[in-house]
DNA sequence: TTTTTATATTAGCATATGCTTATATAATAA
DNA sequence: TTATTATATAAGCATATGCTAATATAAAAA
């Protein structure tokens, strides 16, 4: 049983979101982990401002999902919505970025509220 | 054996083009058929400048290539482009166009060189 | 050759995008 | 309460985008 698929323009915007650098990142980045803003701008050597701006993009789209965490706020992917499984299919295209959390883990600046 | 991954930078730039409801249609429909431009002005409802100004947007990223015949210029999806793979697998999240072409075929407006 | 046909290109314009700077908000800490 | 911290929002600006209208090009037909 195929799921139904998205209206074609609703895939093109889908496509339009990931198709900037910072968002592509980003959403690879929270595919696998969950991650706070400033780790965003630690990562992407981006202002705090510029990345919230995107982040907004990506939640008003649905891509991405936030909870409050004491001081943070994490952004995750949200595999519920209708594009999932075609951004999953995107991302196995694109270099992995995990290499880059281990690195702000060994610096120390990771993120933990576990 | 894996492939190389095109930067990431590079697929953003991909989804970019993508991420226009003229140009996401079009290559859905040279994914599996040539066209030529008359045709996509036909199907898609648009100026032919239009078109022909998304079409080289296209082709200057190498997604398709094109091939004059007679009268006419057919496009069609580069297999080689290095994000050809990822391309496929998105299309398969898209509606099936051939409807369209099938419908064009009975009105009697497709062009064929063979 | 001239004319026609299919397509490409250019200029101009309105709107969209992504950034910076400055400021606001909301939760926590003191 | 006030101060601090993390994040969000707003305004302003330079650049990018996608369209239309007009014109150019290049192959085929007359």
């Amino acid at each position: 049983m195929e799921k139904i698929k998205p209206e074609i323009k609703d895939t093109a915007s889908v496509l339009k979101l990931l198709g900037d650098n910072t968002r592509l990142s980003i959403v690879s980045l929270v595919q696998n982990h969950e991650c706070c803003v400033c780790e965003f701008v630690e990562l992407l050597d981006m202002s705090q401002s510029s990345v919230s701006q995107h982040l907004r993009k990506l939640r008003d789209a649905g891509l991405v999902k936030e909870q409050r965490k004491g001081h943070w706020i994490f952004y995750s992917f949200n595999r519920e919505h209708p594009s999932a499984g075609m951004v999953e299919d995107i991302l196995r295209h694109v270099p992995d970025q995990n290499e880059k959390l281990q690195q702000l883990e060994r610096d120390g600046l990771r993120i933990n509220c576990d």
